[in-house]
DNA sequence: TTTTGTGGTCATGTTTTTCTGACTTATTGT
DNA sequence: ACAATAAGTCAGAAAAACATGACCACAAAA
């Protein structure tokens, strides 16, 4: 394993953490339905095609985790929670659109 | 139900497939070194540590086969060969710089 | 002649990611 | 009472990504 450095974050790359975090698997989707309002997870599901709970869930816990998106709770009631783009991922949208007119 | 549908093709996201192409072991970093200069092989595999042959050859086929690098038989006598950064490749170099800058 | 270097491939493992289906807590609808 | 919606969790399986070591052709150096 090459354990050479003390601290073990060999990223010599500084993009490459953040490419994988947003490469995940529905996350681009997500985060494309996030710039034009706020998500819920069971509309995501329906939304994007072929997606299960489990990844969905993950995905929206990681994007929440690297302070993309904001959780937050609107009602107890009836449960209702919404994920809405923090500073930070709003400022990925310029980074999206450049890839969008890319790809 | 996670909706089972008849047309296979789920890109909804034009972002998703370049995303995920990009986010491969030590591709961010072979792409770096590319933009300093032609890269090779050999020395990819010395500079980028803990990369292994099986993984950095796959890694330089997509990124040719997308079409960021550029392949070329520099010389047959001593096998030599080069990738070098194509057009599209280069007009990838401010996604990563603002990517680099949100790091 | 054996080793070194370049630029890989191949078969086989291991690890990580993603998928599936069952289950949970609580509320509203029939 | 029973089913449905919301927002998940959990265990286990399948698939994809990554790593390892052997091997190949060819050339040059020791």
């Amino acid at each position: 394993m090459t354990t050479k450095n003390t601290t073990d974050t060999n990223e010599t790359c500084p993009a490459q953490s953040l490419l994988k975090q947003l490469a995940g698997k529905y996350k681009p989707e997500v985060f494309r339905l996030a710039v034009e309002g706020p998500v819920r997870f069971s509309s995501l599901l329906k939304q994007i095609e072929g997606s299960n709970k489990q990844t969905l869930s993950v995905a929206l816990k990681e994007l929440e985790e690297i302070g993309l998106l904001d959780k937050t709770v609107i009602q107890l009631k009836p449960l209702h929670i919404e994920y809405n783009l923090s500073e930070k991922g709003k400022s990925l949208i310029p980074v999206f659109k450049q890839l969008e007119g890319l790809a």
